[in-house]
RNA sequence: GCCCUGGUAGUGUAGUGGCCCAUCAUGUGGCCCUGUCGAGGCUGCGACUCGGGUUCAAAUCCCGGCCGGGGCGCCA
């Protein structure tokens, strides 16, 4: 007989003869009668035993561990004492497998376990249902975000993870044995994607893994991370890739709102779809709201995590959403964004902007600058060698629309959408600056 | 990298010099219980992160290592 799942068994007809499997949740033992409480990916089901009818495997039955795996054929019988309407009389019951005593991690202990003791059993811990839920919806999202370049005709791309050069500096780079030299894990597909606009694509996107050593111990950070970037030719200004920005996030929302309502509501959450267009407020006006609400700094005002926070709630109050643009970023403060497109009117001001959401930052993107001297001028000016750089300048020298794009932290994306404590939560087996295993 | 904070049974905790051969919960073993679902009752088991030091005496104080958690810088 085939294995079925619990939601299945479900629908059969009353005293159909099935066969089920999943994890040994728990055991309530009464004595004369017990029930096994067995999950599988769609459910919990509960097998009825009971001593009179079973004898001795009753006993065999009650003492299998918690979290062993089992096979149970058995006949449906309808109840409204169960959570699916249905319990099982059991034919049979099989242990595929059992399980080790103690479990370093109880799946459905009253006690909770710390952070640490959760993502070193994670393969437990992910046998919750809640956990379970965060990666059924980051399905979604991302389902919904190649949704979304599909309808707007972009190409999905792959570019390299082993690289020769980094898109700023060499600070944050993995070192990576290459044969007889040097490589590094990309830490953004930035340069690949300007090449790509240099070949005539147009409109690419990619999602992949983005690697930073940094570091950060924070709750927003990790060493490997899912980058979303986008990049797009032939624009006027920064605010075509606002819109595409904008369009790209409320459809993605749009999508997993639509295709997660079950799972959204199980972990009582609500997600706000932004209206367009976004709220947009330019870094010197941000500078003066924070004046405003008492902020001062001793030299160059910036805006850090406790800055950002404010202004997150500032938006919130005045305009009632968790989004906005902080657009006009200072040349002064993305020093090390040496492609970043200066205002044509002032160059003390780039054409690039963040989009933050719930006070965090999500995106970052702008136009880049395509002309060949100004952007060896610019690397000058930060002191990069341009020969290191130089297979990416040629791209530059033979035809190079105007163009821009982003890159968006997708963990980070589902971190804030679903209110998760840490980033790590949205990550199936997160890398920090510890943590190299699982 | 800097700052704060922590490490006690499988898990989560109480204990800040002697009252501790260490508290409670959860788990786990045994016994009782025929409708449980945070089941219940009785009973047993199980731990002071590592190294050095101070002291008559250290889970407790000091130094160092290792490992967590958080904040900042930075960033997606």
């Amino acid at each position: 007989m085939k294995r079925i799942q619990a939601i299945e068994a479900a629908e059969l007809e009353e005293d159909a003869k099935c066969k089920l499997g999943g994890w040994l949740q728990e055991i309530k033992n009464l004595g004369g009668i017990a029930f096994l409480k067995i999950r599988d990916r769609t459910g919990v089901f509960q097998v009825v035993l009971s001593k009179e009818e079973m004898e001795d495997s009753f006993d065999e039955a009650v003492n299998i561990s918690r979290e062993s795996v089992l096979l149970v054929e058995g006949k449906k019988k309808d109840t409204d004492q169960t959570e699916l309407g249905f319990e099982l009389h059991p034919i049979s019951i099989k242990v595929e497998t059992e399980a080790e005593k103690p479990l370093p991690l109880g799946v459905v202990d009253k006690v909770d376990a710390e952070m640490g003791t959760r993502f070193d059993n994670r393969f437990l811990d992910l046998r919750k249902k809640e956990k379970r839920l965060i990666f059924e919806i980051r399905k979604h999202l991302l389902d919904g975000l190649r949704d979304f370049f599909t309808k707007e005709d972009f190409v999905e791309i792959n570019t390299p993870k082993i690289v020769a050069a980094g898109a700023e500096g060499g600070a944050t780079l993995f070192n990576v044995e290459y044969y007889d030299s040097e490589a590094y894990l990309a830490q953004s597909p930035q340069l690949y994607k300007q090449m790509l606009m240099a070949a005539g694509f147009e409109r690419v996107f990619e999602i992949a893994p983005a690697y930073r050593a940094e570091d950060f111990d924070t709750i927003r950070h990790t060493s490997e991370f899912i980058s979303l970037d986008f990049e797009i030719s032939f624009i006027e200004s920064s605010n075509d890739i606002i819109d595409m920005t904008s369009y790209m996030i409320r459809h993605a929302l749009s999508h997993t709102v639509d295709n997660c309502e079950k799972q959204l509501e199980e972990l009582g959450v609500e997600i706000e779809i932004p209206e367009y267009p976004f709220k947009k407020i330019p870094y010197r006006e941000c500078i003066s709201i924070l004046k405003d609400k008492g902020f001062k700094w001793d030299e160059e005002p910036t805006i850090g995590t406790e800055e950002e926070k404010i202004l997150g709630e500032h938006v919130r109050d005045e305009y009632e959403t968790d989004f906005f643009f902080i657009t006009e970023f200072p040349t002064k403060v993305k020093e090390g964004t040496f492609y970043a497109m200066r205002k044509e009117y002032d160059p003390s001001l780039t054409t690039y902007f963040d989009l933050e959401y719930k006070g965090q930052e999500l995106v970052s993107g702008g136009q880049r600058e395509h002309r060949y001297e100004m952007l060896v001028k610019q690397m000058e000016e930060v002191g990069l060698d341009t020969e290191v750089f130089q297979t990416y300048l040629d791209t530059f020298k033979y035809g190079m629309p105007t163009h821009g794009g982003i890159g968006l932290g997708l963990d980070r994306l589902l971190q804030q959408m679903l209110d998760l404590p840490n980033i790590r939560e949205a990550i199936l087996f997160p890398r920090d600056t510890q943590r190299l295993e699982p």
